[in-house]
DNA sequence: CGCGAATATTGACAGCCGTCGATGCGTGCG
DNA sequence: CGCACGCATCGACGGCTGTCAATATTCGCG
């Protein structure tokens, strides 16, 4: 069974070919789908396309909470799960916890979900 | 909330521009998660790769419980969430149901999570 | 040192999800 | 007609998940 987290963060550029292609091992759809899994939210995709849409490339969890609508805590939450699937990076900075997005993973995403031909 | 199932099948080819560019709305966001969703699982990954891999592009249910190791109801339930989602199309052939993958929505797909830049 | 601010962690709770066995439904065949 | 087969649906169950309030942690500053 595959049930239970990927606790550590996967590898930094993940699988495989384009998923269109041999039929998948076991291993490599936990990995994927884990990777997938923490894309897969409402409140992550919008935290992504904020991270993305700031000049500078980064954000601190302060400036975070407000456009999302969510408690600080949850917004930790998310970012950690982000964190851990490799989609983004964290610095810190004294009190400060500024976070970007990893643009080798979305490509390595992308491409993995390319159509068949 | 964004909470509940969409029930429909999405529309052919859902949303928005590459996830990097404009803030994501709330709307968009949660379509966007629900079809990341139904991907979001090994089953279902794999379920994908073997109906990409097949030579004829279709293939019926009784020749994926076999490879996936699961029953049969839950491979027909794996199924339905990604015809929800439009990810794949089904075909019924006298007792035989064939499914195959649309193209086009992880073309849609890999154009939304492509990176920055 | 001690306080305040910004994050992270913990605990709790409700709702969702993947899985299976049992069952229902439609189709072709003898 | 009646049976066998392929598939979908139902009901149940255990585990996971998103959310918050409360609390811990870390850091700078006076």
């Amino acid at each position: 069974m595959y049930r239970g987290r990927v606790r550590t963060t996967l590898p930094v550029i993940a699988c495989c070919e384009p998923l269109t292609r041999a039929p998948l091992g076991v291993d490599q759809a936990v990995t994927l789908a884990a990777r997938l899994k923490a894309l897969a939210d409402p409140a992550r995709l919008r935290l992504i396309s904020l991270l993305a849409a700031s000049p500078t490339g980064d954000v601190c969890v302060c400036e975070l909470t407000g456009p999302l609508g969510l408690s600080q805590p949850t917004v930790s939450h998310h970012l950690k799960v982000l964190h851990e699937a490799g989609l983004v990076t964290r610095e810190k900075r004294s009190t400060w916890a500024y976070y970007s997005v990893v643009p080798e993973a979305f490509d390595a995403l992308a491409q993995v979900l390319a159509p068949p031909r």
